[in-house]
RNA sequence: CGGGGCGUAGCGCAGCCUGGUAGCGCACCUGCCUUGGGCGCAGGGGGUCGUUGGUUCAAAUCCGACCGCCCCGACCA
């Protein structure tokens, strides 16, 4: 006896008639989690390297965080547009990011023999956009924002859909006339990522990161810790610091060993065959920390010695900033040779003048260290900074493990992370180059001030996973998972579990859950396993007690299990769905 | 772009060294059976062995070239 209003509203996510292809073996090519659940999920299927196939499950969870991310950006007023993904060559010329792309852009070009790109962002496009219609201080300030693919050659595509080549990016772009609309503008994505991340249940990090070369003022990326990151942060447990490794400062660790006292002069001494900072550790019975390292760089064809303490690595961004070049490289080994005399092994500050000098604050105030002599084979010791050689001090080196807290000594954490949303200040570098200009109150014409702000869609689904999985598979949060809750008649044979399971799905229905239905005639044990599997976040069970008139609601994560009475069930998960 | 690995049925793999009828598990189809954690029995379908040259009477197997995919380093949502 059915309810004449319930009868009506059909069945239409009958698992036994969707597409759900779950695979009960990882495939071979999967290294790591979030990829190989997408695969063994059945979400989705590549079609070659960093093309994916999103498949039933894997659309549905995008809708869903797409939805979030639209629901959000409309909050702070940002007005969603969709443009073209195919650009003409032009625009990305009057950027000069035609040329500077290089081989990360796709190209092709048309039957005219005209050159043409996919769009790995739009910056251009909004701006000529902005350029075209925006002429006064009264229609600013703007946010316009897209969900669209974006097209992106990657060097190396991996790691699912972590890093590929065509993908799906929420990318916004504010327009102000000030620093002080530019701010707000910022604030306010600042503020609806957190909400859009939240939403999706994804516990992250807020870090300052590095914001490019160009006019970049600020910057801040939003991350989740995962091994299958590719970016590492350096956190703060007691002062909240946190910064991505490309930006972040330190105190470094103290030298192992005290600097011998005295004013000394450096003095030579053979070192056959040792190069690399540990052999002339070893063989001067010093510790790393007491070497000097010498990095010979090329910034935009000059060349500049980095010097670092032994034990650090440089990192390449902060040195890109301190040079404030665009094309950085260590320098060939003949270039060294014709630079120095000598090959990279024996490198050392002392009687350098054809360069720039700079050194790592970590070698600041340091005396009596040891650094190559510029002569193959030969070290000096007493190498003193700023009397035997005077560079220009500037944070070059990476934090590094075991390095604190830069103010207050505190210990600091570095963390493998995925990057799921960055957003920062581009100042006039657009706008500028793309002759966007309006008039103030005064009349006088003025370039208006931008911002720009991404968001990776697939980016948020594999850290989902990566954040929630277990040995049987994911376990995603309701607000993206494909389907909140299953349900699963354990006997599909069984007349009465048939009408009782049916009843639940349109309840749920009603009650605005995404149900499924697993009406498959299979095992239990396989309806069971493919529901972990795919990360259903619930799971109605009708199976023996439905004679007590029982079900038993099951939660994925927690593994925690529930027995409801039959008519109660729906809305028992619908509150747990509700309450987040 | 530098380094490493792998291409055999939808998926996971063996076979290759030592050339001679292409195999196993899972999945799939049919029937029976079973129904609270990938159940069992019986029968069955499915392969240009990545491509292409070469060696050979004969190549998945040996040699060369190419292509594709994955992983590690330089790039980024």
């Amino acid at each position: 006896m059915r309810r004449a209003s319930l009868s009506q509203r059909a069945i239409s996510m009958q698992w036994s008639k969707l597409f759900i292809p779950t695979l009960r073996e990882n495939p071979a090519e999967a290294e790591v989690v979030s990829h190989q659940l997408l695969l063994r999920a059945g979400y989705i299927r590549q079609l070659a390297a960093g093309l994916y196939s999103y498949l039933f499950l894997a659309q549905r969870s995008i809708l869903k965080i797409t939805n979030i991310v639209r629901e959000e950006m409309d909050a702070i007023g940002a007005q969603e547009m969709f443009l073209p993904a195919l650009n003409p060559a032009e625009i990305w010329q009057e950027s000069g990011r035609w040329d500077i792309m290089g081989a990360n852009m796709f190209r092709l070009k048309d039957r005219w023999q005209r050159d043409l790109c996919l769009g790995m962002t739009h910056e251009e496009i909004m701006t000529s956009i902005a350029r075209g219609e925006l002429r006064s201080y009264k229609h600013l300030p703007q946010i316009w924002y897209q969900i669209q693919t974006k097209f992106r050659d990657e060097p190396r595509p991996k790691s699912g859909l972590l890093r590929v080549r065509q993908f799906l990016m929420k990318d916004s772009y504010s327009f102000d006339m000030d620093a002080a609309g530019l701010d707000a503008a910022y604030q306010k994505h600042y503020a609806a990522y957190q909400r859009i991340f939240d939403r999706c249940g994804l516990k992250y990090t807020v870090v300052e990161a590095h914001s490019g070369a160009m006019g970049g003022s600020q910057s801040h990326e939003f991350m989740v810790s995962s091994d299958a990151g590719e970016d590492f942060v350096v956190l703060c447990r007691e002062t909240g610091y946190a910064a991505n490794q490309e930006k972040a400062v330190s105190r470094p660790v103290p030298p192992a060993l005290p600097d011998p006292e005295g004013d000394l002069a450096p003095e030579e001494f053979h070192t056959p065959g040792r190069k690399t900072i540990a052999e002339v550790a070893e063989f001067t019975n010093l510790p790393e920390t007491s070497q000097m390292k010498s990095l010979v760089m090329v910034a935009d064809g000059k060349p500049v010695l980095a010097l670092l303490r032994g034990d650090h690595l440089l990192s390449e961004t902060k040195f890109a900033g301190a040079t404030g070049a665009i094309d950085i490289r260590p320098a060939h080994p003949e270039e060294i040779r014709e630079w120095f005399g000598a090959d990279a092994g024996s490198l050392g500050p002392v009687g350098v003048r054809n360069m720039r000098i700079l050194a790592d604050s970590a070698l600041e105030g340091r005396r009596n260290m040891i650094a190559g002599a510029n002569r193959d084979d030969y070290h000096l010791r007493h190498v003193t900074p700023g009397e035997d050689f005077t560079p220009e001090y500037c944070d070059l080196r990476q934090v590094a493990a075991g390095d604190t807290e830069i103010t207050t000594g505190a210990p600091l954490e570095i963390v493998k992370s995925v990057e799921i949303g960055h957003i920062f200040k581009l100042g006039y570098k657009y706008s500028e180059s793309m002759g966007l200009r309006v008039l103030n109150e005064a009349g006088q014409e003025v370039t208006p001030i931008m911002g720009s702000y991404g968001i990776g869609i697939e980016r948020i689904l594999s850290a989902a996973i990566e954040l929630y999985h277990d040995r049987d598979g994911m376990s995603l949060p309701p607000s993206i998972a494909p389907f909140a809750v299953v349900i699963t008649p354990v006997n599909w044979s069984d007349e009465k579990q048939r009408a009782a399971a049916g009843d639940l799905y349109r309840k749920a229905k009603e009650l605005g859950l995404d149900a499924l239905l697993d009406d498959r005639d299979e095992r239990p044990g396989v309806k069971f396993k493919d529901a972990d599997l795919i990360g259903v976040p619930y799971r109605i069970t009708v199976g023996k007690k439905l004679a007590q008139g029982v079900a038993e609601v099951v939660e994925r994560r927690t593994r925690s299990s529930y027995d409801v009475p039959l008519e109660g069930a729906a809305q028992f998960v619908a509150e747990k769905v509700h309450a987040g």
